[in-house]
DNA sequence: CCGTCCTCTGAAACGCGTTTCAGAACTGAA
DNA sequence: TTCAGTTCTGAAACGCGTTTCAGAGGACGG
């Protein structure tokens, strides 16, 4: 593999000018310009980028870690930041954390001695986000919260609305038994969403009923199950998210509930298996494309020096598909 | 944030040192070791991974190229090669191509100046194929194989074994009328499911009936819907994979058809959701988690100067849901 | 024609961990 | 006691693109 002193030694020149023929930093005469560019075609040259890196100190890879790039949430989240980088020349270096805190620590470590821009992070753990605070790297929080760390920013959406919306919405369509899947309260979007739902519900004197559910499908056969017996008359129920709308999708009809005749659901996110599902789920739309190159432009212009917002929240709407039903 | 030098400094020795007590390469007089740990300690020393991989010509990075991380089979693929790859002290740099050969080549060549260790494709273009050839890299060719690149390692699985049972299923569970939504005959996947398919057909004097459809969802609908028209009295159906599986459901049970009471399915893959869809998908298994690591130990293997094996076909099996149904 | 200023260019230093090479210090055999 | 053989260590070179700095050459006002 060529490199950049044989180009120069081809092209009569030294390596100083093939630098600044090849990044346009300084002019050259152009005699000289074209003989570098000849020489480089000769010898297929292309830059280590391994060498200017540590020279620049910057290596153009952001770093991405997510609990599990399985779950379709994270997986569009990444296709939305690879997106946006490779639009930027920048590059995505994957993780998955598995949410083991130690794992996340060792991948935040990696990418901070690979001298990545900036790390791009879905993480539950408050511990992480000392751990952030202290690797001297830009860092967004994507999806998440975290309470300690004031100093790090954040792009989530606006999941209180988003709780207020779905539960409105079932209401809208007739349901008076409305349970709520919550999902977990440490995590700023269980919290949210169940606020309000809180809040619709006192709105219209409607009593709460809830029971936890992760966010996971597993979690969510359990608790649909549990709904089940609990709450047997249960006509309307908010999904802590797609996933569990999913789960609760089968439970049901493997219980010989019709959806939405008997039972109306409602999901969160809208990821994409919303709407290849039969029947297509009605959600609340969390602008995942939207947060994945917002969380990309942040560490852009955190690099450049330039200010940014700290706190992002996002916009969330409600897509009306078939497993809600408006009465009339 | 403190170089190998500074460590030197504090603990009084010279930078080969201590990048011997790092690497345990050399023995290392016991009282000039402690010292040098220490003064590790006291720094917060971490290489700079940049200037290691510069001298070393190798950034353990594994490049990993798929047409598309946000479809399911690629994304559960890159989660075994991310898993097999963090085992052993890689990283991941994921690349989306969206099949398109400019950006595939633009990757790769990226890839190279990276200096990656290796590279994990899936592509569909044997152009490809050439610059593979001449980037001088490891590469992995998954789930394809390509007609003009003698040199380049695969990994697929026997898609030839699994059209065969495919259809053998379809008929132990009394199917009659089955259709063979054909994939793309290009990509061996498509080209080997066909010609298994139309052994058994021949092999049980049945008539053959397909339609050509490609792997994605969208593709998928249209080809049941083509179907329905064209075969109204079709009582089985190979889709061409999990995705077109779902589609097809969709517009067979839009239509008022009875899974498995009316009509049979199957799909390939065994992506996750062909089992959390309702109902739980028959479908063949790839073994994409072994192949995902198959595929990291190829490259490493190839960097060690190891001998390995150009062509690997893994073995598939079938699980039988709840789209098909034996009789009696 | 002279001094000043600007443009272009190359040598050398830089970033930083690793490895080579030669010398120092010590062990052990003769 | 001496010579050979080990073991340990540091200086310097390496990988390679970028940037700094100073010098060379030319342009231009006076």
């Amino acid at each position: 593999m060529a490199s950049i002193r044989d180009v120069a030694k081809l092209a009569g020149v030294s390596p100083a000018t093939v630098s600044r023929v090849m990044n346009g930093t300084v002019n050259v005469d152009d005699d000289k310009k074209e003989k570098v560019l000849r020489a480089i075609r000769e010898t297929g040259f292309r830059p280590n980028e391994l060498a200017r890196a540590l020279y620049k100190k910057s290596s153009r890879i952001i770093g991405v870690i997510v609990p599990n790039i399985e779950n379709p949430f994270f997986n569009e989240l990444a296709r939305a930041v690879e997106e946006e980088a490779y639009r930027n020349r920048y590059k995505i270096l994957l993780c998955n954390s598995n949410d083991n805190t130690e794992k996340e620590f060792m991948n935040i470590q990696m990418l901070a001695q690979m001298k990545a821009d900036g790390i791009i992070i879905v993480t539950n753990s408050d511990n992480t986000g000392q751990v952030i605070a202290d690797c001297q790297l830009p860092v967004v929080v994507v999806d998440r919260r975290l309470t300690n760390s004031g100093q790090t920013a954040y792009v989530e959406s606006d999941h209180y609305k988003g709780g207020q919306m779905a539960v409105s919405h079932l209401i809208e369509c007739g349901c008076r038994n409305i349970v709520f899947l919550r999902g977990p309260l440490w995590l700023s979007s269980g919290l949210w969403r169940y606020r309000g739902y809180q809040e619709i519900c006192s709105k219209y004197g409607m009593q709460e009923r809830w029971i936890d559910c992760q966010y996971d499908y597993e979690d969510g056969l359990r608790a649909a199950r549990e709904l089940i017996t609990q709450y047997p008359d249960t006509d309307g129920i908010i999904a802590s998210n797609d996933m569990v709308a999913i789960a609760t999708y089968k439970i049901l009809s493997g219980q010989g509930y019709r959806v939405p005749e008997d039972v109306q659901i409602i999901g969160f996110d809208n990821i994409r298996f919303s709407w290849l599902f039969t029947p297509e789920l009605t959600t609340v739309i969390q602008p995942i494309m939207d947060m994945g190159a917002l969380a990309v432009q942040i560490i852009m212009k955190h690099r450049q020096g330039l200010p940014f917002q700290k706190e992002n929240i996002l916009d969330v709407s409600l897509v009306e598909r078939q497993t809600t039903k408006r009465k009339g």
